[in-house]
RNA sequence: GGCGCCAUCGUCUAGCGGCCUAGGACGUCGCCCUCUCAAGGCGAAGACCGCGGGUUCGAAUCCCGCUGGCGCUACCA
């Protein structure tokens, strides 16, 4: 039994994403498996550099291990599909060669107007097949000639693709709503579903265990192991987290960063905790057992049954999280405890950053706190006054407050981007720089008066921060 | 729009044809404890089991339809 997560290092490390290690874990361990980690890095326009090791130490944090990935090996490596560029390319040619795969080189151009027709008209967007009929001499020419191309699945005109997914049942998509799927890209990456598939059977993965959203391309996938001549795994579909309004967990609503649980001060055990109380799987607590939800990872391998499940997308409950996590604060040792403060809030390496922002601005050390006060609370809510320009309302403040969330959502977390990020936005506005700093100011740190704004945000972090300026505009509604 | 998945208290869930006048947990409210606040104890409100048809002696549990929610519909994963 081999079992996988496969995380894209595109931002912060997501708690969608410990989830699901979790299930393929409590999976694997089950079942004397191994779990396998590997990094999904085909799509080089989202790649961010920093994304990896979050990944590995969120997950580490957690306490969710895997026995083979890219920094501990394994015989099935490299665990970095960055560096099967070559395999990708061989399978492309072995699709191509068997009539499998085709050319196509649509430029995005005549895509996207094909796509306006086809929504115009009322008609579901789907490749036309333009490049489909293409005579193997033809592509040959434009290959030569330096025409940029993709490769497309070809799938079959008729017919349906059946698939089983072990929560479910059978599920069955018409092959007239399977789209000829790109599985390698103009700049000779290849998509997820190519890349998925030949890394799934190269590393002997027996069960695919991932979430949801990925059911309506598993005929896809299921297309590329028949082509390939391949075995298929199991799939195991896990019910999407979701935000409040159920929609899809995402972090505009909700803090998704584990980065930010890790900041904010949870402790990984409820963490996991709570986890695996989502989506239903262990035991019906017995009427004396007052305390069934509270169980940890070695309880969930023996007793969670994947048959149980319950496949409503359940709502990610930041207060119920909250509610387990002092359970477990509550239960430590005083030494456990105070470790526990030391690691997380005192944690050297956050003090030492802090230290500096203080140091001259301070007459005795009983002020340190007073200052920084911002660095260790969650519950930081200034005063209108404080974050109100004079000669604005609420309303103008709360909506600049949205713009600069949205504004620091992208780009690096450093102090220049930042910098300017905020300027741009206050040049784009009627605001003067001098007003957002000071409204951003007062979000973040509840006062008027701080250490400098933008190196204490980069000191708390782009997680904590956004959650801050989020709550904000939650609790102004 | 098309296709697919899903559907029990506000939220997480138990229930897998009779044990259900639907159980537990979070949250909410009240009482107790108490110098405050928590924690803890006790209790309450909260679900006509989305709606409508079947099947059955009997349905939250099985079947069909409807409605609603969500997902996918990219040279993103």
């Amino acid at each position: 039994m081999r079992v996988r997560i496969a995380p894209s290092p595109t931002g912060d490390p997501h708690v969608g994403t410990a989830y699901i290690a979790l299930m393929n874990l409590v999976f694997a361990r089950q079942r004397q498996g191994r779990f396998v980690l590997r990094i999904e890095d085909t799509d080089r326009s989202r790649f961010v550099a920093a994304s990896e090791q979050m990944i590995f130490d969120a997950l580490h944090w957690l306490g969710l291990d895997w026995d083979e990935g890219p920094d501990v090996g394994g015989p099935y490596g490299p665990y970095r599909q960055s560096e099967r560029t070559e395999l990708y390319r061989r399978k492309v040619d072995e699709l191509l060669a068997a009539g499998r795969a085709y050319r196509c080189f649509c430029t995005p151009e005549r895509l996207e107007e094909m796509r306006r027709a086809q929504m115009a008209a009322k008609l579901p967007p789907r490749y036309d097949r333009h490049c489909r009929g293409l005579r193997g001499e033809e592509a040959q020419a434009r290959v030569a000639a330096g025409t940029p191309f993709v490769v497309r699945l070809a799938v079959p005109e008729s017919g349906a693709t059946t698939f089983r997914d072990e929560l479910r049942g059978d599920i069955t998509f018409d092959h007239h709503q399977v789209d000829d799927q790109v599985l390698m890209k103009s700049d000779g990456y290849p998509t997820y579903h190519l890349a998925n598939v030949v890394d799934d059977h190269e590393m002997q993965i027996t069960d695919v265990i991932r979430a949801e959203e990925w059911i309506s391309s598993t005929p896809k996938h299921v297309l590329l192991y028949q082509a390939f001549g391949w075995a298929l795994p199991r799939f195991w579909h896990m019910p999407l987290l979701r935000n409040q309004d159920r929609s899809k967990i995402s972090k505009r609503k909700n803090p998704v960063s584990l980065v930010y649980y890790r900041q904010a001060g949870f402790l990984p055990e409820a963490m996991v905790n709570y986890l695996g109380l989502l989506g239903g799987g262990m035991p019906a607590p017995s009427a004396e057992a007052k305390d069934a939800e509270r169980f940890a990872f070695a309880e969930m391998v023996e007793k969670f049954q994947f048959e149980r499940i319950s496949l409503g997308g359940p709502v990610f409950d930041l207060e119920k999280l909250r509610w387990l996590n002092g359970v477990y604060l509550r239960r430590l040792t005083p030494e456990e405890f105070f470790a526990a403060v030391r690691g997380g809030p005192l944690a050297d390496d956050y003090l030492r950053a802090i230290c500096p922002l203080a140091q001259e601005r301070i007459e005795t050390l009983g002020q340190f706190f007073d200052l920084t006060d911002f660095f260790f609370r969650d519950e930081v809510l200034p005063p209108a006054e404080t974050w109100v320009p004079k000669k604005r309302d609420a309303a103008a403040a709360r909506k600049m407050a949205a713009q600069i969330a949205e504004r620091l959502e992208a780009g690096d977390w450093t102090q220049e981007p930042l910098d300017a990020g905020l300027r741009a936005l206050a040049a784009e506005t009627d605001w003067s720089a001098k007003e957002v700093f000071m409204l951003l100011r007062a979000v973040v740190t509840g006062k008027t008066a701080s250490p400098p704004l933008l190196e204490s945000l980069v000191v708390m972090g782009r997680a904590r921060s956004l959650a801050r300026l989020r709550r904000f505009l939650d609790l102004t509604k």
